[in-house]
RNA sequence: CAAGUAAAUCGCCUUAUCGCUGUUUUAAAUUUUUAAAAUGGAGGAAAGUCCGAACACCGUAGUGCAACAUAGUGGUUAACGGCCACCGGUCGAGAGAUCAGGAACAGUGCAACAGAAAGGAUGUACAGGUAAUGCUGUAGUGAAAUCAGGUAAACUCUAUGUGGUGCAAUGUCAUGUAUACCAGUGCUUGAGGGCUGCACGCCCGAUGCUGGAGGGUAGACAGCUAAAGUGUAUUGGUAACAAUACAUUCAGAUAAAUGAUAAGGGCUCUGUAUGGAGUACAGAAUUCGGCUUAUAGAUUUGCUUACUUA
RNA sequence: CGGGAUGUGGCGCAGUCCGGUAGCGUACACGGCUGGGGGCCGUGUGGUCGCAGGUUCAAAUCCUGUCAUCCCGA
């Protein structure tokens, strides 16, 4: 099992970003809500994700931290159960809209709902788009 | 012992498993990736951005006015509005705390209510005094009543100082585009611009400038961490601080690393046969010196003690 | 990194420049007009002027520090 979470895995480029977030659907399992978007990477990888954490809500820098790598532990250790059956190329990102901070437990439930959410959602566009061109 | 006061220091630790990031070495691969190993990886405030510098660029930044800052004396420092010492004022019983602490015989203002009168004004009562007069004292109003009055954190004056913009500075490379379109304005009789407000002066200036509607990039490297560094000791100095010697290398990310989980141990509070609860404030972003603010808890040192009680 | 604004009854705002009385609308309570409601009229309650310190005889107002909220530029 990997379970590494790297630099290239992470979503850093501004400009995809931006496309994302204009561009992107979205599916959300509270307190999470996942942006996605079909792409396609330079380097051969199969999904790029980042992780984000409203300023709003969160006045301090620590807590912030706190919540984002929270988001990142619970990501890195179920990330392979997530993609077993996913085929084109994705950029996710992932909010945290709530106001509380949470433990580890609940954010990996709530991160198992979240994909669930996603798999349902992408495959019930993909043949609409298929029969949109045939 | 208690209460207080001033200052200094620390601000959780260990192990296991799974990760993140910088550097170095080796191997693969081959010209920037992969793997392995070694090693480094948040703070006393990293915070607020309130002062002062370093560094970089703008035209080496001209003159006048304006604006702003500072304000006892001396010292300290790269510099400061910081710090230290002393003098003076105010507060406190005291140790001690605190102060924008220059000028009101340069000028202009301001003073509610009360009061006869609030800065060119002298009234009432009583007493004293005179040739005569608010001439003198007391009472009364008020914060202040003739005192070179108060007020400059009112304008002002005096002294000193300040060019501007900031690492998204700046340099190099890569990618890409529109010197197109519409409207206005201008081409040496000068539009507009130049990184402080105004005026003058100076400089640039036609493939221009302003607006509209649009197009493109938003990546990499350098700057970027060895420095007014840190620690210890000695010496000089009342002190801030300085000098010398020895030792030491201590984050460098960029939607942004420094983490997560489990177990055990400290510490504090509560309870006392086991236990239970808590463990703060807070996260580097060019780098330093200060200031200010937040902070569970712990440690050390100097000094004071009026009243009250023993 | 830099620049700016705001904070005053429960709510929305004046007053701050140029210092002496904190006011307006709405809301709330009571009374009146009406058969009742609405509406109008009258009376009243309610404010540490974000917080701390200073200047002054006197501070919402002047000065310094600080906290919070909001906005703008690169």
């Amino acid at each position: 099992m990997n379970f590494s979470f790297n630099n290239k895995e992470k979503l850093k480029s501004k400009k995809l970003i931006d496309t994302l977030f204009s561009n992107g659907q979205s599916v959300s399992a509270f307190p999470l809500r996942l942006v996605f978007m079909s792409t396609h990477f330079d380097d051969g990888l199969l999904f790029k994700t980042g992780v984000s954490v409203s300023k709003r809500h969160f006045k301090r820098a620590v807590d912030r931290n706190r919540i984002k790598r929270l988001m990142r532990e619970a990501f890195r250790l179920h990330k392979a159960q997530y993609f077993d059956n996913i085929s084109t190329p994705h950029a996710f990102m992932i909010l945290y809209i709530g106001k509380e901070i949470p433990s580890l437990i609940q954010l990996e439930n709530k991160m198992s709902q979240l994909f669930d959410k996603f798999s349902k959602a992408n495959s019930n566009i993909t043949p609409q788009e298929n029969e949109a061109d045939s």
